[in-house]
DNA sequence: AGGTAAGTTAGGTAACTTAACTAACTAACC
DNA sequence: GGTTAGTTAGTTAAGTTACCTAACTTACCT
């Protein structure tokens, strides 16, 4: 990729140009002798760094402040400009994917959506170039001012290969997703799993906002775990990690299974998934079943009073709380974020889960719920571009 | 701390001569030109910082090597100086104390021990400050040349503070270890959680050697984890991860217990630790009730064979199993290394618990068991200071 | 001798720093 | 109300440092 370069005088460079770009990003409007005293680097530097930053469009100078009380030249204020560039965002979901534009502060401009699968045969990635190419029309922005395209894919992915090694929704398995875009966009491509696109998008904008060490468990379709450690998106050693969809909260059950039982997905998956959910619940019904019963019509059934609901989506909901409980006793993260389909009907199971954790795990832990809503997915993806892009300086 | 510097000249210039030390650390014997080329240094840079490197006694120049076949001028070998510095190791475990001194290698040249518990009143530190000075004229080490002390201690640390906020064997709470010892020491402290410096002793010398990812599982008086992510420790938002002693792998049994059942150790600990497999041993023996029955004495007993010992222990093996293979879905480690007591035992269960983790973990993992042996605990510890000294490169 | 490789010397460049400057403003005094 | 002193923002100029390239010496092979 890019050379391999450590310790010449442009290395310096760029890192100050880039910690200066970013104290800007951060501190709001800010005078170039405020950055130089935060940043510990000598006024002649900043003002020449902040000259280049100028010139390429990333920041701005707006207006002047006011001067101190014992008087002085005013300072003149940097702001980061957040129109210096756009980056794409895609939310590949098992029924519909969403495609967003928004600026460098996470401001969506414009989305389109579109059903996934109606459009997996055809052609998924067409359709996304086709809502691109619309999105760029519509907010008059020219294809060289994007910085690139992150999409997050709904299955175990390989950023390194830039595969998708497993997506049972998709039926994809080692898709290559990055090469297969690349071809398609004129500029980088970035991919990732949805979960792990997800606690950046928490951790960005979110309730998990400037947070460190944090785990967001997404509860769906399946149940699924992104982890950021130390700031940064842990992955695994083989893109497996917080899988927690293999966790066994109860070993006796798990001991009365075959190895068979749970070929290509876990043991938690087999109590917590949603056709799990529906055939526990027929199973209660007895020769009562339901007819095209869904996870969220039992969910919402437990909700209405309904007592052989309520018993099933109990167990459900115990089962999380532990597996949650698990989690945090072998992360220790500052804060637990639940998202995912059933997150919305969430002041109705939260205090049993916080309860169940309260009791069972290490230590105390908050638990709290995405707040991006339903661009989370795609305000993750665009600062998977932000983390990953390299050269958020190049001038172009 | 170490002043905020990031951007001047001086940080490159030791940037590089770092890399270049690491380089012959690692590269064994090698030539300036050799340097040059991986580092991507010019040679003039690399001839210049060796020059210090060799002042400063990090590094030896050993004999010329042969010239190539084509003819050109003989090179002279660079070899890093394991002897330039040394480091003390101490191990604080619940029945005795280790100290070692040892070169920057991580050669062990000398030990002490004592019974921790018979000196805990007296004063634990004392004893090893006598036993650092004994190894200090023994081998004849100058205090100035000893880069600073490593200490585990059996309990949770808060490495910020420098207290030992839980040490349940020792009698220690929110004990200010870094600073009693400091009192003590003419040189830096670092000190850690025993499982901590256990891994990261495993990961510098041991089965886990240069792993970025792995996990080490230490079953002794309790259950513990210490974990490394992208080849640094990681010790969680309130240096509270791996607390696998709190994991629930049978939430049925969990929800039987109130709270009250787990103050102060988890429903793990209340299956594998030492205590409770005694008790559950007495139980299942009934009026054939043992006296001054040990943990070690039940596995003993298993492993000749006794039907009662058998049972038990193997419900102890089921759960450690469920537990490793419930971290290892959550981690998603390169490996997982068991340590501590039992670990010398391991042929014996080791299959079962393979067994369990092949069946139930997302993903298939190597377990391996500890290779450093009874000086695991202070060869971590000097890796510690090796890891957490900032300025291995000062000048002294 | 001619070729090759290791390591050194000399000169140039690029980035930082400090010190001294200009610019712009407040406060207070005559 | 005008002048002067003090303060803060930002610029200019000179000096430092650590890197690089290019040309060299040293030392060895055939």
């Amino acid at each position: 990729m890019t050379l391999f370069k450590m310790g010449n005088a442009a290395y310096i460079k760029e890192k100050n140009k880039r910690h200066i770009l970013q104290c800007i990003k951060e501190h709001g409007p800010i005078a170039r002798s405020r950055i130089s005293e935060t940043l510990h680097l000598s006024k002649p530097t900043v003002s020449a760094l902040v000259e280049e930053l100028l010139h390429e469009g990333w920041v701005r100078e707006e207006g002047n402040g006011d001067a101190g009380q014992l008087g002085g030249r005013k300072p003149i204020y940097l702001t980061f400009n957040s129109r210096a560039a756009y980056i794409f965002g895609v939310d590949i979901g098992g029924t519909k994917t969403l495609t967003a534009v928004s600026d460098l502060a996470g401001n969506i401009l414009g989305t389109r959506e579109f059903p996934t699968q109606d459009n997996l045969q055809y052609g998924l990635l067409k359709k996304v170039q086709k809502h691109v190419q619309e999105l760029l029309l519509e907010q008059q922005i020219s294809e060289d001012r994007v910085l690139g395209i992150g999409i997050g894919a709904p299955g175990t992915t390989d950023i390194v290969q830039g595969t998708v090694i497993d997506a049972p929704s998709l039926n994809w398995h080692d898709y290559p997703l990055q090469n297969e875009a690349s071809a398609l966009f004129p500029f980088p491509v970035f991919i990732d799993n949805d979960v792990n696109v997800a606690v950046l998008g928490e951790q960005w904008l979110g309730s998990a906002k400037n947070m460190s060490n944090v785990v967001l468990i997404s509860i769906g379709t399946g149940i699924g775990c992104g982890i950021m450690i130390n700031g940064q998106l842990y992955r695994g050693a083989s893109f497996a990690a917080g899988e927690i969809g293999y966790l066994v909260t109860d070993k006796n059950e798990a001991k009365k299974h075959t190895k068979r039982a749970f070929e290509g997905y876990g043991f938690l998956d087999s109590f917590t998934g949603g056709p799990a959910i529906v055939a526990k619940m027929q199973e209660a019904l007895g020769d009562k079943a339901i007819q095209e019963l869904t996870a969220k019509d039992v969910f919402d059934l437990a909700k209405s009073g309904d007592q052989t609901a309520l018993a099933v989506t109990e167990e459900v909901v115990d089962h999380i709380g532990f597996a949650i409980a698990n989690v945090i006793s072998i992360i220790n993260p500052e804060a637990v974020i639940l998202g995912g389909g059933i997150s919305k009907s969430s002041p109705w199971y939260l205090p049993r889960i916080e309860q169940i954790v309260s009791e069972f795990a290490a230590v105390k832990t908050v638990i709290k719920t995405t707040t991006c809503g339903p661009n989370l997915g795609v305000i993750g993806a665009v600062s998977l571009v932000l983390r990953e892009h390299e050269s958020a300086l190049k001038t172009f």
